[in-house]
DNA sequence: TAGGGTACTAACCTTTTTGTGGGTATGGAA
DNA sequence: TTCCATACCCACAAAAAGGTTAGTACCCTA
């Protein structure tokens, strides 16, 4: 009871999180990024209840947000391969985390905790 | 290139965490939570920006996972106390890979990574 | 000439999330 | 009698997120 906790302000790491990959997909779709690079419709088949638009909405946002990289061959038609940054290799352990997160919370539940 | 990812479906583990502490509050009440009891105006001081109907509303799906601690005193006035419980206290490394992961986004986006 | 393939856009709509401004109960203090 | 304090609830409104459907561009193949 002793410890002062930080105050929740506009700019905390919480935050900053939370907008970076926050939301329904894109950690979904950084998943299935990583090590990996994969076109568009390979993500398509690998989240199969995603719609085209959410995808192509969340990637553009995460590529705006250097998380993933765009490599466009040019070509028509048209191929487009995405990958992730470094920036966004840094997931890793976040996801690992949650995984850990819902696995314990899971164990928990079955045992009454 | 070479290892299988599973495919997301209905239930993998990334979604029961985001829908366990996924949107814009349940983390960040459940950071100010961490190692101490709160009644609710101690909360909504902690977290200015936050409207009362959320913090309740919030506060009483986390209750219903089991990640928080819901304790009434009877009073008039009324007095309740919220806190973690064991489930809940899980949230912690979650936690500190967010920190890190932005603390990790923010260096590299100053060095140009 | 028609149709396929791919990444993407735009218009429109529904659902979910968040916010606002009020109200309730109750005992005690003024 | 009036008002305060506290933890809620409710009706409603606004905003954000998500979904559906229908395009577009362009080269190639049938």
């Amino acid at each position: 009871m002793e410890n002062k906790k930080i105050y929740i302000t506009a700019r905390c790491p919480i935050r900053t999180t939370l907008e970076l990959v926050g939301g329904k997909w894109k950690l979904l779709i950084m998943h299935q990024l990583y090590g990996q690079t994969l076109r568009l419709n390979k993500l398509k088949a690998a989240i199969p209840d995603i719609s085209e638009k959410m995808l192509i909405q969340e990637l553009k946002v995460l590529v705006q947000s250097g998380l993933v990289h765009r490599k466009s061959y040019g070509e028509v038609p048209p191929r487009v391969e995405y990958s992730l940054t470094g920036k966004g290799e840094n997931v890793k352990p976040l996801i690992k985390e949650m995984v850990n997160f819902s696995r314990k919370y899971e164990e928990k539940s079955r045992v009454g905790g």
